[in-house]
DNA sequence: CGGTAGGTTGACCACGGTCAAGTTGGGTGG
DNA sequence: CCACCCAACTTGACCGTGGTCAACCTACCG
């Protein structure tokens, strides 16, 4: 299933940067009370993305009742930190995050990026607090889920409860792939699957396959991608000398998905 | 809460590899029926730190009765391939498993290593079908856990639905910080870090802090951590010219545990 | 219009990969 | 029981990818 290209509500990659500011300066004008924020996942755009898939339409009420408001979350602004109490997990309805963990001396790795329908928080179920940050790279609204009321509808719902195991799993294997991205792959490599990882997600919620807004700076592709700014920043450069790809900064656009495909399947072919 | 130490069931790191060799033989000597083979959760040593983790006597019972038989697997053979339908998950009884995702073009990635009371399979909740192979390392046991049933008990047993949930998450927790040492950290400090898990994950069932026989090959532990077996193996060696360790093939004996931490954490230090 | 964060590019170098030769030790068959 | 075999491991020499350091450029913002 695949939405309709130019929902107002998901349609946060499309714009400009400078359209994009424009929208956030007329929010910012006219401050909408919170109430007016709530949106129900039975008329939410993504609800075949998230977490209500799959669910019958009683279900689908239940779950309104206990997701949250929709709450903002201004670009750099923090969701949670590391070591924050776990209480909810937070759907990304617009906008884009990083999740991160830090080691004991400081050093840093991105662990992923989430768009529109994409689960945030999962890692704090294990301990009650949270194991890593979610930090907004764009200008966000989140659904804040409270756990525990979670759980106790996925008692209920046999639905609910495969579909949120489901994305659980999903998150394992998806971490699986790039623990075998960062054990085997070489730079180019990398960068590739990240490239052909992202616009297939942004396709599936209606976007171009061919043109994106990176939301995040070389440093922290880089950190996602086990390399330095740098070389990512060279590697850019070496696609488009090679025709791969358009980059003018955080622009990209794809000249040669087929050619980016084959860079991952095995460069010697 | 801690393991007795000599426990046999759980015991199969501490026998030599010889010993090990003739408890084997005499279990082919004498085969034992399957039924004999099923050990209840309730009076499993290892109920502290598997699923049954915080049950009652009474959730305790219902999950004997859908946990299957200990089910035989040898060293060497495969209780799952990527691709195969998904059914069950499997808890670890005794011996160690590696999971592997291999790329289209052959490539392989070690994603982890699972001892007693671990969890196998839960990639497979995704998609249906399993996302990487289990492999033994050595003759092992798994408890054969019907996945619908365990769904279906855990919509019962609301502290059976939190320690799968926890279980879950602890294995994305895992993941991110196996990224953090593959995106960041050198070829020392990934091999320090490591070791310091194998012992600490050890030590909580009760065997030594210090030493340790590798059930993987030196191939294996590269591709765990993103490196060469040559790396690996210049690093044991490195690591025992530096008096941290003692290595023997693949008996290991920490003789500075402070200095492999002192390692990790901040190398600069 | 200047300041600053982010991005690009070049020169150099080191970590770890590659290739190759040699060693060790457990398992097998005569 | 010993000899042989092979997989696993070790070590050395060399090399390439990507890291480091530094200078410079670009876009955006106050």
């Amino acid at each position: 299933m695949q939405l309709a290209p130019h929902d107002a509500a998901a349609d946060s990659h499309a714009p400009s940067r400078a359209a994009h500011k424009i929208i956030m300066k007329r929010m910012e004008r006219e401050p909408i009370r919170i109430e007016a924020l709530k949106v129900a996942c039975s008329s939410c755009n993504l609800r075949e993305l998230c977490l209500p898939v799959g669910l019958s339409d009683d279900d689908l009420d239940h779950l309104d009742q206990l997701v949250g408001s929709r709450r903002p979350v201004k670009r750099g602004d923090t969701l949670f930190h590391a070591g924050d109490r776990f209480e909810s997990l937070y759907a990304v309805r617009t906008g884009f995050f990083k999740t991160c963990v830090s080691a004991d001396d400081g050093r840093d790795q991105v662990t992923g990026f989430q768009m529109a329908g994409e689960l945030l928080g999962l890692d704090g179920i294990s301990t009650d607090r949270h194991a890593c940050d979610a930090v907004a790279l764009e200008d966000s609204q989140v659904c804040q889920i409270p756990y525990s009321q979670l759980e106790k509808l996925s008692r209920e719902s046999t639905p609910l409860q495969h579909q949120f195991h489901k994305i659980m799993s999903r998150e394992i294997v998806r971490d699986h792939g790039v623990m075998l991205l960062l054990g085997s792959m070489r730079a180019e490599e990398r960068l590739a699957a990240f490239l052909l990882n992202l616009t297939q997600r942004l396709q599936a919620r209606g976007f171009s396959a061919s043109s994106l807004v990176l939301r995040m700076t070389r440093e922290e592709i880089g950190s996602y991608l086990g390399l330095k700014l740098e070389t990512v920043s060279r590697t850019f450069s070496k696609f488009q000398d090679e025709g791969l790809l358009e980059v003018k900064q955080r622009d990209i656009r794809v000249l040669d998905e087929s050619g980016l495909r084959r860079l991952v399947n095995g460069p010697a072919c």
